[in-house]
DNA sequence: TTGTATGCGTTATCAC
DNA sequence: GTGATAACGCATACAA
């Protein structure tokens, strides 16, 4: 064989010669369909498996109109958030014998109508995941999308089964423990500005902080560096306690702080978001508001595969939070 | 159009007629191919436009005999290692317009020859991450699984391209930092058994630790909590260091010691292997030995890339880690 | 129960 | 340059 060239690949005309019989015969055997002969099917299966017969995927697929494949697009791949988002939901797809194309959008808003579109086209449906678009925008995408879930957004008027966290109640749940610890100037290093949920932690951080206590908001990103770079800049405001967009931004924080001596929860409170595995094993171990990041890849799975299978999804659901006190918090220093 | 009936998706003859000329014409315009007059691609893209049509993947696939995806395998989906190579690979695949496929066999190495197999099916080509399987069960599997490479595994007698790491120089590396630093007991918290890179970093351990220290070797596993779990274990042995299988269990060690009020490095030293992005945040920052994660990947779709456009791929690599010192790392106590 | 024939949506070969 | 037509490999309605 040449390189380059096509491996001849052992199709259901070979097997079906072999043994002597038809394709359809040959199909009906790989599919476990109505009832063959069992000396026919006996003889298909020997003659399969000495051909090292498999079906060719690509070739069902075309035929049956479905791939058996999802799609999930994230903003990146390398947030341990997303990741558990896909593990829920690869584990919960596998089990149907679903497999999962991931596609990352790296945090490029622009790319993500096209990506989310190309993935689509390849797969039976899409997850998406924490879109960064506009709502009006995947307004107009989702007949292009269809059938795919939305997870951990909200967009009004969309018909898509969406499975979100209410970011809200963590954020109020997150006040109030700060604010009874005596905090009176809190500082909160923001997220992408692209992300929803980063609006909607910001305005109910402003609305709950109300009279509690003096926000101060500090443009910083998703990642360690991001946080690590923000947090003497929060010191530097006065704040006696730090949110983090998300855990690994406090964590990065909570390196700084080590790295130059300034003692967490002694001299600064530092919380973050998501609840990822390293929250807990953290030094100190990080206060944070847990989001069940499986469950999320879970439902959405749930929800995908019933409309594959011309069904009902289940209802939307909306996780409430669940604020997670450990050690990087305490009361106010004075 | 009654649930679960199939969308009845444009085509290319739908186009074809609406821009009247043949499937072929349409066919050509879609891929830029040969020279189309002007005047009938210009219809045929409106026409196609207009429809909403795009070519169907499945339908591309079956005819080109190529479907622009390929798969990865990998041991555990929740090890920010995997997943860092998953980038790597997804990141250099999508230059190129291919998309990946990725599976976990969940540390169960038994499923692992099952599951790659099946993956393969469904893609142009693998990359095997870490295989769990022996060496004998590789060899046998490899004539179903080509094409395909291998990472983070080195396999006598397989004429698949690899993308390995030298783990023995990591550490050799290793022992000799902390024998440097004095240390004369030191303890190492092994990973999964199935793990070929923890047997041959328990080797290495054995044979270099040899006249400098003492070592002793305690089960642990590939995770936080195995580390957390294990880590007073080692300490009890009167190790003045300990060495984790991965930074996942070094931090988990940490986490504990901090939890108990053992001092890192002052009571003791801890370091990991593979230098997630979690161990320069944590606190003390975690002394480790830095494999290039993302760049395994990138070598690995070298490879793969070339091997599926018919040439001779890139020689095998192997990458050599580098000792990366950090704070959790001391002289002995005294 | 089993085989025949057709369709799935493209690409590619070959005449024109 | 353009259009029939035959693969591509399988599933399935229908006939036997």
């Amino acid at each position: 064989m040449e390189p380059g060239e096509r491996a001849p690949s052992v199709t259901i005309r070979d097997v079906a010669r072999a043994a002597q019989v038809s394709p359809a015969t040959v199909s009906r055997v790989m599919n476990r369909r109505s009832t063959v002969d069992v000396e026919l099917a006996r003889r298909v299966q020997q003659a399969a498996a000495s051909l090292g017969y498999h079906p060719s995927v690509v070739a069902q697929g075309l035929a049956r109109g479905r791939t058996e494949l999802v799609s999930i697009l994230v903003p990146d791949l390398g947030n341990p958030m997303f990741q558990s988002v896909l593990r829920g939901i690869s584990r919960a797809a596998g089990v149907e014998g679903y497999r999962v194309l991931v596609t990352d959008s790296h945090e490029m808003p622009l790319e993500e109508p096209f990506l989310a579109q190309e993935t689509r086209l390849r797969t039976d449906g899409l997850v998406l995941c924490s879109p960064r678009s506009h709502d009006q925008e995947l307004l107009e995408l989702a007949g292009k999308l269809e059938p795919f879930v939305l997870v951990n957004r909200h967009v009004e008027g969309l018909l898509a089964p969406m499975v979100a966290v209410d970011y809200a109640a963590g954020i109020r749940a997150l006040v109030a423990h700060l604010a009874g610890l005596g905090h009176r100037h809190v500082a909160y290093l923001s997220g992408p500005m692209a992300s929803v949920s980063n609006q909607e932690r910001l305005d109910t951080l402003h609305a709950s902080a109300e009279g509690r206590f003096e926000l101060t908001v500090l443009e910083c990103g998703s990642m360690h560096e991001d946080g690590y770079e923000a947090a003497d800049r929060a010191l530097g405001t006065g704040a006696t306690a730090i949110i983090g967009y998300n855990d690994l931004v406090a964590l990065g924080a909570l390196g700084k702080f080590h790295a130059i001596g300034v003692s967490v929860p002694d001299e600064v409170s530092v919380v973050g978001f998501d609840d990822i595995a390293f929250a807990r094993y953290a030094s100190p171990m990080l206060t944070t508001v847990a989001v069940p990041q499986e469950a999320l890849g879970e439902e959405a799975w749930q929800r995908l595969s019933a409309v594959l299978r011309g069904e009902e999804p289940p209802a939307d659901v909306c996780f409430t939070p669940r604020l997670e006190v450990r050690q990087s918090t305490a009361r106010v220093p004075r």
